[in-house]
DNA sequence: GTGGTCTAGACCACA
DNA sequence: GTGGTCTAGACCACG
């Protein structure tokens, strides 16, 4: 599994982690059980320090995207499909809100955000939403 | 201009007024040219430290919202238009895949992605370009 | 002896099997004297290292749930009677306490949690005490 | 704010202090809004080091009990109302059957489990239920 | 082998 | 002042 930091970003080491293996999942390039490399094998190869590995799988495991098993390792968590509560829905909310204006104030209109947006869903890999695997 | 603050975010105070302006502006309630209230203003009307207020404002500088003019006070810049550079091609695909890889997680699909877009943009004043965006 | 594990919860799996024999035992599906199966067996039908199922066998004695005996195997323990010591009391003081400040937490009420534990006494065998307990 | 540890519990230092501050909070000893100590008044008090403190908090901020926010401190959150999903119910079954059938090993029967519950529901501050205030 | 806890201490970011 | 990130390294617990 490849993960790349980018020093300069102001984004946290243990973020960049997460948010890696969340595109990766949801790309379908990990599924659920699929098993993470260990602690000690993502720490040698991305250079950090395991403390900040282990971060990055606990923001993972809040998420509901892996689950950590002592002894075991970590795991691609199943989908989840009870969670349409009214706090999530905020949530979709203020991230749509958020690319909006940020797009909006790069001097991007309704047709290039829509199109940014509608790029990046032709790579994920919804369940019951499968395009090319049969 | 009103600004509130949500005292249960996550998200730093200087941040959270910065997307409230930049919400502002957006949707038209702010326009190229108006002039923002005082530093001082801002600090009493939001029970904010004027520092804070401070790092607001640079933020906003930053990104091209405002302009601050030595003793005249700061106003909202004009719109931009020079959108031809890669480096914001590729914040917007960042941006969006932000949102995409996120909602994923909270379990929505496409069509509930592309409807929060939708909804959000409705709500904004694009000004209309000259040239079809054929 | 149906033992099932969940692999998404946090538990360790020792501690889930001894959890669901305890269980067994309290419900009265497990009788004092009752032989359970061999370790060999258990790991076999469990699909867990004969290792964990040994630690789980030693938890169940250390708490008193059942009685190894080189050789012969393992056997359900009667039923403890010797509950007058003050640790024991301070321990169910203990668990009590868990129960109500996580539900607390959760946001239930006292009503919801009496019914809760209600619902669950109802399950239990409890053995008929001589006294009447006034 | 006064929190002890027990160096010879197998329970980790964090969660230790974790459950002392949601115990008063469900007391009503700490009440939404209240500011806790800095985390290096705590971990000075504590004698614990100040990153296990900060573990403690993320807990507590992850279970809902306390707001973090960096450059002003850590607050006891208003109780959350809308949490009554299926899972918490599931939840709430768990810590039942756990308290039950912990305490049927230990030796008490249904009267003792249903009082010692009683008694601590007795010091616990539910909102709209205050006894003695007003 | 796996993940998890804790300490010590440097340094950064927010108000 | 507040909280937060990261490293280094010792040691523990689960399978």
């Amino acid at each position: 599994m490849l993960l790349r930091l980018d020093p300069l970003s102001p984004t946290p080491v243990f973020e960049q982690l997460a948010r890696q293996v969340k595109t990766l999942v949801a790309k379908g390039l990990l599924r659920p059980g699929d098993k993470l490399p260990s602690v000690r094998d993502l720490a040698r190869d991305t250079a950090v320090n395991p403390n900040t590995i282990l971060r990055t799988l606990e923001l993972l495991e809040r998420d509901h995207v892996i689950i950590r098993r002592q002894g075991s390792g970590c795991f691609v968590a199943p989908r989840t499909t009870d969670l349409s509560t009214p706090a999530r829905k905020s949530q979709l909310t203020t991230l749509a809100a958020h690319l909006v204006t940020e797009a909006f104030h790069l001097g991007f209109d309704a047709t290039d955000i829509r199109s940014a947006v509608n790029s990046t869903l032709d790579e994920i890999d919804f369940p019951k939403r499968k395009r090319s695997t049969s």
